[in-house]
RNA sequence: GACUCAGUAGCUCAGCUGGUAGAGCAACAGACUCUUAAUCUGUGGGUCCAGGGUUCGAUCCCCUGCUGGGUCACCA
């Protein structure tokens, strides 16, 4: 069975109008009344702008000559007065307010770009370009008296208006679930969300040329790897067809940068996506940004002070100083920052010291503090959850945990003067690691010890032990110099420097579950009961989206159902008798 | 995964022991040449998330499910 494509046409037309709301239908009305007057809706030409909202308003001085700019933008408001209107463009920088009057836009006897065009068939969301003088109104605000208008793109659906006024929003468009899904919208309409995001790029601006300066090179490693490596965690697993195998999204940068130091870079750092197969919440999403930084001949206590200094420096280049707030805590990023050794923190918070003590005796401790702990969980992990559990929250101003117990580090090199500890720290700031570093591992025959170490782990349930990887300890053993590392999140980083508390505001784009699709049968099976191809997209309106959705309802209800689509809808089709669609639902099986 | 709250017009939200729904904005028609959440008059717009149950009658009560928010757990 098949139609022809007229059919078709009409069928998709009536589809398209049963889909959308009554204004989106009246815009599309309006698209066309424009085409039909002779005025291109989405032209092609460059709109030439001389000017910017924001640049408008500042530099405007009451004494200076006249100014001709011309500014485009998106229609945010309009206030109609009959011959004369406000109305607020908001262009990349900003709002300004324009002001149209029907007699400068229209000089001549026609007077249709007002009347028609600027009255009738804009509506708020399009895109417009004006040409006009820079003035102040009677009520001090300074605007764009508009002697032209070009129409430059037509909004079809219309946007959530939000409306401010000294400072409170009205009508917000705050559902978290929309502002995600439909970014775009969130940053038209709401004050604030695209500065999240310039500051973000400024953090990374920084970040970038402090490292470029520093004399460090800038590279790139595989994303997809055969061996998810230099972390704990749980990869995302994907398949190549070329080679028949499965591969796995990286989990960090680390091996591959150290196999570069081991090639004689001075320092290598790589700014790029990590993917962890874990869960989602406020300070957690699958992929995320990381920095990891390989300095040779350098030790964790170098890299302390070059952190505290580059964070100073980035805070400043965002906020103007080495302070930011975080709801009621303001944070002070002046180096240097305080250094703790985790041990001795745990000691501070818990009165527990637990130097030199065993795997029995910390698992003892941990039962006196009621924490859950299985036996599973080594030396190590033991250590790891006591501190997360009573220390990591507290510390708010930034500080470097250092000397972590071996346990726990696999790619770490072993403390210069303290048994069983590591030359690693930790950046804690609000309460959450922000940064993790180390003085390198690079004795091979230690690396591959600790490897095997985190096997048995593996072979004790913990499914994020670390997979050893050969070709890194091959590199190792070509010899790699004394190196110190570190892997800063830019996510975490982006929310302290820019006061946002979930991982998702500063993410353009955070993971979201899929949208739902209501599944609907083809329109063959619909056909095949003897329905009119014309028929079908009101009677899946009627909300019969499969056929098997018609098997229990009676005739006469259904009848009424479809019927009332196509009267409501105005579609102008000529309505079955009960008895066709009697016929039609009996033959379902 | 657990708990909890929510789902009503294009948007933000009301809706009383249970009697099939309202406001503001947006839209449409009209008035208005310096307004600014413009104002004034009028109009249209709803699968009250879905499916069961109780009831003469359910947006409301009960059950189940779906979707989402929040909190917690998991997760360096």
């Amino acid at each position: 069975m098949y139609f022809c494509t007229l059919e078709i046409i009409y069928i998709r037309y009536i589809m398209s109008l049963l889909d959308l709301s009554e204004q989106e239908i009246l815009r599309r009305e309006s698209l066309k009344e424009l085409r039909a007057m002779g005025i291109e809706p989405y032209p092609a030409a460059e709109y030439v702008v001389t000017g910017y909202s924001t640049d408008l308003k500042n530099n405007f001085k009451d004494d200076a000559p006249q100014q001709e700019v011309s500014i485009a933008g998106r229609l945010m408001t309009r206030r109609v007065m009959g011959k004369a209107s406000f109305a607020e463009i908001q262009d990349s920088k900003g709002r300004i307010q324009v002001y149209i009057s029907r007699d400068d836009l229209c000089p001549g006897e026609n007077k249709d770009m007002y009347n028609t065009v600027f009255k009738r068939l804009l509506d708020i969301g399009d895109f417009i370009g004006v040409k006009g003088y820079v003035f102040r109104t009677q009520m001090g605000e300074i605007s764009v008296h508009v002697s032209e208008l070009t129409v430059l793109s037509k909004s079809l659906k219309p946007l959530p208006i939000v409306k401010y006024k000294d400072g409170v929003a009205y009508d917000k468009f705050d559902d978290p679930e929309l502002r995600y899904r439909q970014r775009y919208v969130d940053l038209v309409v709401n004050d604030g969300i695209k500065s999240t995001f310039e500051k973000r790029a400024t953090i990374i601006r920084t970040l970038r040329n402090t490292l470029d300066e520093a004399g460090y090179t800038e590279v790139e490693t595989p994303t997809l790897q055969s061996i998810a490596g230099g972390a704990s965690a749980r990869p995302f697993i994907t398949h190549f067809n070329a080679l028949d195998q499965d591969m796995y999204m990286r989990i960090a940068t680390e091996l591959y940068l150290k196999r570069l130091i081991v090639g004689g870079f001075e320092g290598v750092y790589e700014i790029g996506k990590n993917f962890r197969n874990e869960g989602m919440d406020r300070t957690h999403n699958p992929e995320f940004t990381c920095m990891e930084l390989y300095v040779q001949y350098k030790d964790y206590n170098w890299m302390m002070s070059f952190t505290e200094k580059l964070l100073e420096k980035i805070c400043i280049a965002v906020n103007g100083c080495a302070e930011s707030k975080m709801g009621d805590n303001v944070i002070s990023f002046k180096a240097p920052f305080r250094r703790l050794p985790i041990l001795e923190a745990i000691k501070e918070k818990t009165g527990y010291d637990l130097d030199g003590k065993s795997e029995e005796e910390i698992r003892e401790v941990c039962k006196a503090l009621k924490m859950e702990i299985d036996d599973t969980m080594g030396k190590g992990k033991l250590i790891d959850e006591i501190f997360g559990e009573f220390c990591e929250g507290t510390f708010i101003q930034p500080t470097f945990i250092t000397d972590y117990p071996v346990e726990m580090s696999p790619l770490t090199k072993m403390h210069r003067s303290k048994p069983g500890l590591t030359e690693r720290f930790e950046l804690m700031v609000n309460g959450k690691e922000l940064a993790n570093a180390y003085s390198e591992l690079n004795d091979p025959i230690d690396q591959e010890e600790r490897f095997k170490e985190q096997m048995r782990l593996a072979d004790k349930g913990d499914d994020e032990a670390m997979i050893i990887d050969q070709d890194f300890l091959r590199a190792l053993q070509y010899g790699m110099p004394p190196t110190s590392g570190i892997g800063i999140g830019i996510d975490r980083l982006v929310m302290l420097m820019t006061g946002q508390t979930t991982i998702q505001e500063v993410l353009l784009f955070p993971q979201m579950k899929p949208e739902k699709k209501t599944p609907k049968d083809a329109d063959a099976k619909f056909l095949a009961l003897g329905i009119p191809a014309d028929w079908i997209p009101l009677v899946q309106k009627a909300g019969y989206n499969l056929v098997a959705d018609m098997k229990e309802v009676k005739p006469q209800k259904f009848h009424q159902d479809i019927c009332g689509v196509n009267k409501k809808y105005k579609v102008g089709l000529e309505n079955p008798s009960v008895d066709q669609v009697t016929e039609w639902l009996g033959k379902i099986e």
